[in-house]
DNA sequence: CGATTTTGACCCGCGC
DNA sequence: GCGCGGGTCAAAATCG
């Protein structure tokens, strides 16, 4: 992605050359606003020495936040570059541990843990040491919290992750109401990951699902594969859009974009989405959204745009 | 009939 | 040692 395409498509603010100057815009302390201020309500009579130097200042503004914006997106690709190697670098496949899963010693059906799944035998083994140099980021990883919002109707507790799930247990906690759902991976016992589902205590509305470990396969489902209501496939859910993640900034756990727990645990299934028009826009969509609540960096942007009106009117 | 869900029982860690 | 609570098991039920 150039930088030109960042420009040009991503900054949605609104802003209507056809429309009157807002007057009516929140008030905003930053001087570049109140340079556009001034500005825009000198008429076009006034054409004083003041207007030539409130020109030339706003040219130099313009050029200033032109700067700014190529850093802006020239960080963005270096961010994005070390994202891709990131992916690259964790494309391995072999399964993550589970963090400090406890198997019971000898437990009711007499196994030991012979009857661990490969993955789970070589959790006190060497792959721990193997991956000593990353071993607080990825356990970091191992367990993610997905905020999915749904009806407050909906009684089912479903996430659309993407992966295929078999629920094995239910149970009502102490803390919530709201039961637990308890799921593994339909491709257990060789794909170790389970998951925890249950309504948010705060909002009902809210599913708040939590993972364990990591796919060591790819996504498994289609979109033609879950059509119907077929209660066998009620757990196969499709394509965690984007805007279901919660926004809410307050938990301790609200997965972003790039940090969102599908995208790690399944680091062959993004990469290979990561090249997808739909994603580069995603990100260039996120991009534009976090500088757009930037009331400094609208403020100014906003500036430099009016001046480039002015500077148009005043040829 | 096989795969999946439901749900009560059981296991086990932890705090007192 | 005991009770509590979270997590898991497994038989029965359900579904297509």
């Amino acid at each position: 992605m150039d930088h030109s395409t960042c420009l040009s498509t991503s900054l949605d603010l609104n802003l209507n050359p056809l429309l009157p100057p807002i007057d009516d815009a929140p008030v905003l302390h930053s001087p570049s606003y109140a340079q556009v201020q001034v500005g825009s309500q000198l008429s076009p009579q006034g054409t004083g020495p003041q207007l030539v130097e409130e020109v030339n200042r706003v040219r130099a503004e313009n050029i200033r936040l032109t700067e700014m914006l190529t850093v802006v997106c020239e960080n963005y690709n270096v961010l994005r570059r070390q994202l891709e190697d990131y992916m690259s670098c964790n494309r391995s496949p072999t399964p993550c541990n589970e963090i400090a899963k406890k198997r019971k010693a000898g437990g009711s059906n007499g196994s030991s843990n012979n009857n661990l799944p490969l993955s789970e035998k070589s959790e006190s083994s060497s792959t721990e040491e193997d991956f000593k140099p990353r071993e607080e980021s990825i356990f970091k990883a191992k367990i993610s919290r997905v905020y999915a919002r749904t009806d407050a109707s909906d009684t089912t507790l479903i996430v659309k992750d993407g992966y295929q799930w078999r629920k094995y247990g239910q149970k009502v906690t102490k803390d919530n109401p709201s039961p637990r759902a308890y799921f593994k991976c339909s491709f257990a016992p060789s794909c170790p990951v389970k998951k925890k589902v249950q309504r948010s205590v705060e909002d009902q509305t809210v599913i708040v699902a939590t993972y364990e470990g990591e796919h060591n396969h790819p996504q498994p489902c289609q979109q033609e594969s879950t059509s119907g209501s077929n209660s066998r496939s009620r757990n196969m859910n499709i394509g965690l859009i984007p805007c279901s993640v919660y926004p809410n900034s307050s938990g301790p756990a609200v997965p972003l974009d790039l940090t969102e727990p599908k995208l790690i645990s399944a680091t062959v299934a993004a990469s290979q989405r990561i090249n997808t028009p739909e994603f580069q826009k995603f990100l260039v969509e996120q991009m534009a959204s976090s500088l757009t609540k930037d009331p400094n960096f609208t403020a100014a942007l906003a500036a430099a745009i009016s001046g480039r009106f002015l500077n148009q009117n005043l040829k």
